[in-house]
DNA sequence: AATTGACCATTTTGTTCATTTAGTCACATC
DNA sequence: GATGTGACTAAATGAACAAAATGGTCAATT
């Protein structure tokens, strides 16, 4: 029973934050939708913070599995970075949370959810960051700066993925595949 | 007299705006910055708004102007664009109006200010795009989209230059231009 | 021992109203 | 009579206050 509820309690935080965004979403809200007290979600959760921070960490679990998911060893390494980071904002891109929680950032800056989010952002850096390590070790790549090459690689990602489409049409998931290859591995000289 | 009048307003104007921001600043005080009646103002300028993106365009050409100086003919390509796209981000950084008017976008988000933002980026935009395809034309670098290869030369300077200093120590002009050679231009692949 | 909801201190929200502001225009100045 | 002006207006803003809502606690309940 006692196990239950924590997952009840947080399946009702997930599917409120999800649907209004942290900073609308009531703890007595959470507690109605969860059939709960109010004050059990205070014996498993020190704050309202810290409930959306257990959540967040479950998210990024799930995004390295989905991440891991679509890579393969037998790919080759650019093949797999894009298949990874494609996947992972794909996911940003397509689960309600991360969308709501990235537009209450944009929009009204609350501060618990611009720090988890930075959160989200690190992990997935220094996932990227890892598989690029990995990569030099076995001299598949070039030698680089490791930090800077996945902070690099994330950037052109969702410059691709998000911000293009501001301006313009979307691009393939083919289309990108071919720029990340042109413009990381390639490179423009002749 | 008349045709000094408007320039006493344009740079009251700009003074203002560099130090209180768009919003902040009342026609009034310009007016009185400038020595001029209010009435007057609108004699040049059919609103507040129209003040701003006068201003704004000037500071376009000054950009151009300031790029086209650190480029010279007997350079490469690559020395060139480096050049420039840090010539452009460091007037960015270093003049007050447009720190204070991004930082204007950033915290309130004024429309007016919004837009004429958007107007520098899109010119800045224009302006690399150009330079892509007269070396394409050239023949010095491989064929590509100009306009995507601009969008992502700029995102990538603005993430060097701006955003990595967020997380991390900043990166020397030199460091700069060695990542821009390695990822656009050499690529990662051996 | 686990759960709860009434309760409290603090924030947030709604409302009112005085002040400020962008923009106009009748008048002053040369 | 062309140019320049600041008092004026309608609209926007924000200060001040009251009311409602919210996160978190804890004595009572099961």
């Amino acid at each position: 029973m006692s196990v239950n509820r924590k997952q009840q309690i947080i399946e009702a935080a997930t599917k409120s934050f999800s649907l209004f965004g942290y900073k609308a979403t009531t703890i007595d809200q959470v507690a109605k939708l969860a059939n709960v007290g109010k004050g059990t979600i205070y014996t498993f959760f020190k704050s309202k913070e810290e409930l959306l921070d257990e959540i967040i960490s479950s998210v990024i679990v799930e995004i390295k599995t989905a991440a891991e998911q679509v890579m393969s060893d037998d790919q080759s390494f650019f093949e797999n970075v894009h298949r990874a980071l494609y996947r992972i904002l794909e996911f940003r891109k397509q689960h309600q949370l991360t969308i709501k929680l990235l537009q209450e950032v944009r929009d009204i800056g609350t501060p618990a959810v611009q720090e988890v989010m930075g959160k989200l952002d690190r992990a997935i850096l220094a996932y990227i960051r890892d598989k690029i390590e990995k990569a030099m070790e076995k001299g598949e790549i070039r030698h680089c700066d490791a930090e800077i090459t996945a902070f690099l690689m994330l950037k052109m990602y969702i410059a691709l993925v998000f911000e293009w489409e501001k301006s313009h049409a979307p691009l393939s998931k083919e289309q990108i595949a071919e720029l990340f290859e042109l413009y990381f591995f390639k490179g423009l000289s002749k």
